[in-house]
DNA sequence: AATGAATGAGCGTTCATTCAT
DNA sequence: TATGAATGAACGCTCATTCAT
């Protein structure tokens, strides 16, 4: 979230201000990978000084924090949306797979998140950020599941999910942005829609 | 030139030294992250001089390369075991899937593979050695596959072996060290075996 | 971009400290040579962290063109005023002499332009600075030239002065401060005088 | 001077190493002046190991005066030849200017003494050897002036020598290697005669 | 709200030198 | 005679941060 101010509020140049760090913040993290982002170069690329810059965001902690749940905020929305559709579950399922796993060839996504989860294992805050997106990520699935095979109890529900979710996050790495493997993409959706969903109907999941 | 005698190669001190050297690098990589590491900080782990590292290692880029040529050997060298066991296809699938599956349970894999993959999306050479060695794992459970159903075309073979290892590297986030699902390692090894198993049976792997 | 009010300048702080920067720096090329020459030892001439002097000059270079254009501007600033002279060329010419060989005795000019003129060897852009400074000195010598003997075609004059200019800057390392001949610096000027005014008044410069 | 040993000399391979190590320092302060010149540097360009260059030269200043000793020597030999000539008096004065302002435009020279200069204000050892060396270049013009002019005093011969090879030197900035006024390096051989010769002739030389 | 000034720590790297082999 | 191992200081430079303006 941006920045809030507890009295006066901030002025409306200073907002605008703000949402210009966070996305020279998010651009640089994708362009140059967390190893080589620095205030300095968020500074230059948002075209302000590095006083002002600290003005809005008093440490480097609060401009990760800040840029992370704008950019989680994103994913937030899609999965709304995806998990409001009226689709037949089946139907549904087939066009989560497909929204989330075609995300992975864009470059923001590719390239994002392996630092997300290279900065989860080092900083407590931001993987309760991503870990909470992720629960988000799975209730959505979970809906679906539970509407294809009612009788799954609900721990089978959650490992369903937890698989589900992780197995697509791991092809990132492989069918991502200019990556060997992004020619395949199609068909690990088909892969992925048949094994899941047999996963799902046959109930082959421990309690 | 002037000294035919030239390559006499290291002393035996100096190869002990450099073994010091990236066993520090590893585990300086696992405790801190790639955006923390720094020579110097390996030079103290390694108890020697600055200097000394960089006579041993004549650049930062030149030592991380040492360090994951080191690391992926260990890796490939527990591929070829795997590969080589004389059990009947199914169950060296699932031997399989145990394995690497725990293996994400340990410290170092869990916090070594997000920088990996941070890595190589910024240094061609790092990415061509991950890649190099995913390969390599994949060619293991292509023997297997083929071996399950001998029926399956060359790109299905490819394709679904792409598909389990990117799906069984995807769990690492989750179920890796001190994560939060580390106790349904187990379930996920069964989820693993039965929709792979169910994937290479049917044959429904696209063309 | 954003701030239309950027471009408001330094602070006179500022400019105070560049000065600093600047004069500690020259006294450290005096002083050391320019192979002694470090940014650190500037800063802590001029008293302040290095940081901050990186803050004023981005580089190495940057310094030390600052400083090679406030030390030729000194130069410039006497060739003007050596040329603004209302004496006969003859007398001018004569105190043009006694000025710039006398100078080659002051120990700042005595121990800066070896360094010139090393550094103008392997560095264009100081190269392009003192030969620009040269240029002007030996307009002032042409002015002199032109007036003394009218009859000297343009190719002879510019031949004369560069002659005269550098058999001047040439004792710079035989009469300067300390060194061995510094006591016959006033025969000097005679010799200079003589055979220079002989060599204009009797025209024998090739065409 | 090559090093010596005391008790049973160098080995003649050690000799060779010792030839190879100044000829490539040479090149290296000719290359990069001696800001840039490093131990480091000399024991690549030789083919040698740092340590082993250190063997034969305990510490930088000693290869540096050695190499200067060397560098000197050869122009020590030209210097000599000079004045062996069976010219007659003017004639020789003629080619000794020829010689030694043709020289000027060798890459070596132009880019040599500049550094000695340098080098010359900062270090007494090798101030002490670059006089040396013009001692000897003005011994051989004091031979040719008092043969032209037998009428000079002592002192007047000195200062004339003094005056005429000073101005010389001056030109290796304007007229040396790749410098902006090479073209003019017989013009300025005609004016140094010219002058030089009037000022001998007519005696215009203080007391 | 925004700039420039200033700090002090840390970075990767180069260096001259010493010493064991 | 020669190499490689090792040190410790210094280098130019980047960085996050604080503060005056």
């Amino acid at each position: 979230m941006l920045n809030t101010r507890k009295a006066r509020g901030p002025y409306k140049s200073g907002l605008k201000t703000q949402k210009t760090i966070i996305e020279a913040a998010q651009n640089l993290l994708v362009d140059e990978g967390y190893h080589n982002f620095s205030l300095r170069k968020v500074a230059l690329k948002a075209g302000i000084s590095g006083g002002n810059l600290q003005h809005h965001f008093k440490s480097k902690e609060e401009l990760i924090v800040a840029m992370l749940d704008s950019l989680i905020t994103v994913y937030l929305e899609t999965f709304k949306t995806l998990s409001d559709s009226a689709l037949a579950p089946k139907e549904r399922l087939r066009k989560i797979l497909e929204h989330v796993i075609l995300d992975l060839n864009t470059k923001s996504t590719t390239l994002l998140f392996p630092e997300l989860w290279s900065l989860s294992n080092h900083d407590r805050r931001i993987s309760e950020s991503v870990d909470g997106m992720y629960e988000r990520y799975r209730a959505v699935l979970k809906d679906c599941i539970v509407e294809i095979n009612p009788k799954l109890s609900a721990t089978q529900v959650e490992k369903a999910a937890l698989f589900m979710s992780a197995s697509i996050e791991g092809h990132t790495v492989f069918i991502g942005y200019k990556r060997n493997w992004t020619h395949h993409t199609h068909s690990i959706i088909e892969m992925a829609y048949a094994s899941f969903l047999f996963l799902i109907e046959s109930g082959s999941i421990p309690e």
